[in-house]
DNA sequence: ACTTCTCTCTACCAATTGGTAGAGGATCGT
DNA sequence: ACGATCCTCTACCAATTGGTAGAGAGAAGT
């Protein structure tokens, strides 16, 4: 078979999660949506809990590979920087409930916060230290890192992720809008981190 | 009596919303939680939803007021982002589950986003036009002043509500991690828009 | 005293929720 | 041919959901 029926649910379910939450996804929706039944579903998963928890190891794991491939390439400067926004946001338009499930996880109050905490953890703590050693070095306007890096991720995550706010301020949302977006947040970026 | 009931259950509907979300939230929690009957609640409005939109309505003319407020002031460069920016983080320390409302508005999907747009285009259109008068009188680098917008908004609101994610980060989320996080931004902002 | 209006309540409902129990059909190795 | 395993199904269930109907208490106006 192309795609196992566990493999189908935990699309079904990125997607469900991250656009509609997780509150507002019931399983005989998601059942329906495969054209399976409900019971089906907990047959693969012990409860929708579990599903949750499922899918976000899953796209957890697919953000920090992103990371991880280009963090291996070694560029140094503004440029990786460049080389990772690019990376995030062409995640953005091929799989947008990707970031809207990390959105939904990171609203308070939610369960998997630390699951997903677990996952990009090494990843936080090695982009601070480049950070920090880019600033060392120069090539980067002196700052508090950890601040840095909570602006950085703001700023690229609603960039990416706040269609319907793009929708009200009348930001065309076509391919040919997210492309304008992303330079003009490259010109941003560069702009706010470039030394003096 | 200090507070109407329609004011208490707006109150606690904001909370709720704010923090749980529209879907995560049951008319008999909310009226638990205020020590009435659900019925009490369905007196004053009509539906769930009905609750919503009227937070949200509330919640608009809240932030607009801020807007309208500093606007008035006529303080001209980025000063008066500065200004702003400090606004709303007041109002982000003071009601973080305001914030948290517009998140959960402008979430993918959601019903009352237009109700918010309704709100808030004309603040857009000022912010706008404000920032293209200061790029052509020089006092702001150029670029496109929709899409700063929406860098300037992603940011803001970003470091403002994404409290789980300063956690996951190690970031403190005291009073003093709110100001340093202010400073931080604020520094951040200016670097991005000062003129080369 | 009587009506009217405002408010909160009890009682109830159909629909949906996540989840359990277990039957039945494939496909497999033996 | 045979049981075993894997998978999907029907049949249920208790709890919760948003919402309706209408009783009754209290104050106010007449």
């Amino acid at each position: 078979m192309a795609e196992s029926t566990r493999e189908r649910i935990l699309d079904a379910a990125l997607r469900a999660f991250g656009t509609e939450g997780f509150a507002a996804t019931s399983l005989d929706a998601l059942a329906t949506e495969l054209g399976i039944r409900k019971q089906t579903i907990l047959y693969y998963f012990p409860s929708k809990q579990a599903i949750f928890e499922a899918v976000v190891d899953r796209a957890a794991s697919d953000l920090v590979k992103v990371f991880e491939e280009q963090a291996a390439r070694g560029i140094g400067g503004l440029d990786q920087v460049e080389a990772i926004v690019k990376r995030v946001f062409r995640l953005a338009v091929r799989r947008p409930q990707l970031l809207g499930l990390i959105r939904e996880v990171t609203r308070p109050g939610s369960l998997s916060i630390d699951r997903l905490s677990a996952h990009t953890a090494p990843i936080f703590d090695r982009a601070r230290d480049f950070l920090q050693r880019e600033m060392d070095a120069g090539r980067m306007r002196p700052s508090d890192p950890e601040m840095l890096l909570l602006s950085l991720y703001s700023t690229v995550v609603g960039v990416a992720t706040e269609l319907e706010v793009q929708r009200a301020m009348g930001i065309s949302d076509s391919l040919r809008g997210a492309v304008a977006r992303r330079q003009e947040l490259l010109r941003f970026l560069r702009a706010a981190l470039e030394p003096a």
